[in-house]
RNA sequence: GGAGAGAUGGCAGAGCGGUUUAAUGCGGCGGUCUUGAAAACCGUUGUGGGUAACACCACCGGGGGUUCGAAUCCCUCUCUCUCCGCCA
């Protein structure tokens, strides 16, 4: 959520920055600044009339103190109208904070002067491209693979479940162990400290992340206790930190922790949910940075080369690109999405995605820190995948695949106990 | 699941209808003293809104109510603790 002192101070600046995203924001951010002065005036009226309310209800103590019983209940009659007064105003101050919350959730975050105008994903401009031979010769989609080797089975999952919750059996389910603690362990040796979080979160979190209130269907919904179930460790991890001020030597904060994930996908179809490409459930580890407003980018441009790292670990050739206006999310100021090649499929499959949310998701957690002067500034969030599994598998058994098998990149094979998956 | 108790500032803990814009202690920060440190002493120390700066307003788990006036009384929700039951 934008903060409504930049939306006053920056209305032009912030109109020009999100047309970059396709978003027309003109009328609604008039619409904002109007709303919030009259918000304001009507602040200030109702504060007055509620300082004459404590002077007299003061007065009326004191003179019942001395025993001026009628004196006091003279005093009385005067509140009546101050509190018909109060009400009024208040119902109007409340009123008004509805629909100014209303409005100012619809803006979208304001992008970073690099992110380029576009439409779709294929206006992203590629950033770097690094091309890794494959392991493999034998090209074929993951799903067959794993048919014939029956290290995942998507029918078993149908029974058990329904689509899209897949069974990870025997060698699947042993590089998938092998695969999140390479991940955790390169994290951790990379400065990030390590957190297990729970997987339901209450209407609070969801709200600070910004799942809730746009994005309900997204995510499963326990009713009972309505709780949520996280689409990402994002959700948790970052709420940890809501309503808190950090001191600055803390620092950047630097967490990361492994959860499976839980996604709706309402509306999917296609050769995008084949296999292990789009599912309902699936395991990320997700790394999480906090930082002040002036690190942020560093951190970012960090986050993106330690990814970047890993996939060059597991030898998958990937590509790194920057969301263009239109692709970007509703949250972002800026992404960097890292696509693997992978040859069975012949396409490029999206295995991480690391943003930079400045203040916009801290704004909600009120997330802040305190700068020089003591005062309390709010703090940027970022976040990213390191990695999403399933697409990492999918692309592992692609291109590694041979005659006699698929060959376990050499980073793996002290956690997975074997260094090729035989037919 | 049953019965009971409770939720107050960074922490501990008083206050149970009117100088409380919350006592006191610890911790934090600044100072005096000291070669330096400790101790002692003095001062200071929540968040948000608002203002040029003050004033002022809101916040004692969340929401609602009673009252001229609520941390304090009532209703409701959430959470925590103790005992019992069940249980990995």
């Amino acid at each position: 959520m934008l903060q409504i002192a930049y939306i006053r101070q920056n209305k032009d600046k912030a109109i020009e920055r999100l047309k970059i995203k396709n978003f027309n924001a003109s009328e609604l951010i008039e619409s904002i600044i109007q709303k919030d002065e009259q918000k304001r005036k009507i602040k200030s009226d109702l504060d007055s009339v509620l300082s004459s309310q404590n002077n007299i209800a003061k007065e009326i103590g004191l003179l019942y103190k001395g025993g001026k019983k009628e004196a006091a209940e003279q005093k009385k009659e005067e509140t009546k109208l101050l509190k018909q007064k109060e009400k009024e105003l208040s119902d109007l101050f409340d009123n008004l904070e509805e629909e100014i919350n209303s409005l100012i959730v619809q803006l979208p975050n304001t992008p970073h002067e690099l992110v380029k105008p576009g439409k779709t994903s294929e206006d992203n401009e590629i950033v770097i491209e690094e091309k890794i031979e494959s392991l493999g010769n034998e090209f074929r989609p993951h799903w067959e693979i794993c048919e014939r080797l029956k290290i995942i089975d998507f029918e078993l999952g149908n029974k058990i479940t329904g689509a899209g919750f897949p069974v990870y059996r025997n060698h699947g389910a042993k590089l998938q162990r092998a695969l999140i603690n390479f991940f955790l362990d390169e994290a951790t040796n990379e400065g990030f400290e390590e957190q297990q979080v729970p997987l339901f979160v209450n209407e609070d979190s969801a709200y600070a992340t910004g799942q809730l209130p746009d994005k309900e269907g997204q995510m499963y919904h326990i009713g009972v206790d309505n709780f949520y179930l996280i689409p990402t460790a994002e959700v948790p991890i970052t709420n940890i930190f809501r309503d808190v001020i950090i001191e600055k030597d803390k620092l950047p904060i630097k967490y990361v922790g492994y959860t499976p994930c839980f996604r709706r996908e309402a509306g999917s179809y296609g050769k995008d949910v084949r296999g292990l490409n789009r599912l309902h459930q699936f395991d990320k580890v997700e790394i999480v940075q906090i930082d002040t407003p002036e690190n942020s980018y560093q951190r970012l441009e960090e986050m993106r080369n330690y990814v970047c790292k890993l996939l060059s670990k597991l030898g998958l050739h990937y590509r790194v690109l920057r969301l263009c206006g239109g692709d970007i999310s509703f949250t972002s100021a800026m992404t960097y999405d890292m696509e693997v090649y992978s040859k069975g499929q012949d396409r490029w499959l999206e295995v991480s995605s690391v943003s930079n949310f400045e203040t916009f998701q801290s704004n909600r957690l009120k997330l802040r820190y305190r700068d020089e002067e003591r005062k309390t500034q709010l703090l940027h969030t970022l976040n990213g995948s390191a990695l999403a599994l399933p697409r990492i598998v999918a692309s592992i058994l692609e291109n590694n695949n041979t005659k006699d098998g698929v060959i376990i990149p050499k980073c793996l094979t002290k956690y997975t106990g074997f260094e090729i998956i035989k037919y």
